[in-house]
DNA sequence: ATTGATCACACCTTGC
DNA sequence: GCAAGGTGTGATCAAT
C-alpha cells in the first residue's frame, strides 16, 4: 500500500478532474470573446476601444464618475488636458 | 443626426452586448472553479498544490521533463537541491 | 568529475549572482515607489488617481488624445457619458 | 482662481516628479536584467530555467521543501512522475 | 490573526 | 523574432 490509499486518490481526481472540465469550459468562452473581438475588429472597430467601453459598462457609474472627477483635477492642476 | 447613425449604434450595441454576455459567462466559470478550490481546501487539500498539479497535467510530458532536467542541472551546479 | 566542470559551474553562479545582484536593487526602487505613494495617501492624496496621471504622462500625447476621441466616439453611441 | 492653488499644484507636481524619477530607475533596472539574461541566453543558457533558479534561490529552504513535498505526494497519487 | 480584495509582476501567447 | 497584450500568480493592504 501507498501512502495514501485508493479512496483518497480517488476523491483526489475527482477534484482535479472537476476543475479540469470547468477550465475546459473557461477556455471556450474565452475563445467565444476573442472572436468577437476579432470579428468586430474585421469589421473596422477600434478592439482596444470595444474593451475600454466593455469595462466602462462593468463598472458602477457613481464610482466611475467620482474617480473620473479626481483625475481630471489632478490633471487640472499638471496641465495634463 | 449625431456623428454615427442608428444603425451604427445598434450595430456597436450589439458587439457590446454579445461581448458582455460571455463574459458573464466566463465569470460564473470563474466562480465554480475558485468554489471547488475552496470547497477542496475545507477538506484539507492544500490549494496551491493542487494548482501546481493542473498545471502540471496541462503541460506536454516531454517539455515537461525536458525543462526539469535543465533546472536540475543548473540547480546541482550551484548546490540548489 | 560532475556532469558540468567547475569552470562552468563558476560562469553560471556568476551570471546568476549578476541578476541577483540587480534585482536587490530593483527591489529597493520599489520600495522607494511605495513609499511615495504611502506618503502622498498619507497627506490625502487618491493613490490610484495619483498612478492614472502617472500613466497618463508616460503616454505620447497624441496617442492618447486619438486613442481617448474613439472611446468618446463609442462612448456616445452607446450612451456612456 | 482655479479649483486648487499653486501651492496644491506644486505639492502634487513634486509627489509625481519623485515617482516618476524612481519609475526611471526602476526601467533602467529592469533593461539591467533584461540584459544579463540576453547575455546569458546568448552563450547558450536557457533562460527560462535560469530564471527557475534564481527564484528559487529566493524562497525559504524549509519552505521550498515543505511546498515541493506536497505536490510530490499529489503528484504521485495521480501518476505525475 | 485570518481572510478577502486589490494590485503589480512575470509569464506566455498572439500579432506584426 | 520581437513587441505588446492578456492572463495567472504572488504580494500587499484593509477589514473583521
Amino acid at each position: 500500500m501507498d501512502i495514501i490509499g485508493d479512496n483518497a486518490k480517488q476523491q483526489l481526481l475527482s477534484v482535479i478532474e472537476r476543475i479540469e472540465n470547468r477550465e475546459e469550459a473557461k477556455r471556450e468562452v474565452q475563445e467565444d470573446i476573442k472572436d468577437i473581438y476579432l470579428e468586430a475588429k474585421g469589421v473596422g472597430y477600434d478592439v482596444a476601444a470595444l474593451r475600454s467601453i466593455v469595462r466602462m459598462r462593468r463598472e458602477d457609474p457613481a464610482k466611475r464618475a467620482e474617480r473620473e472627477a479626481i483625475i481630471e483635477t489632478y490633471a487640472s492642476a499638471v496641465g495634463l488636458s
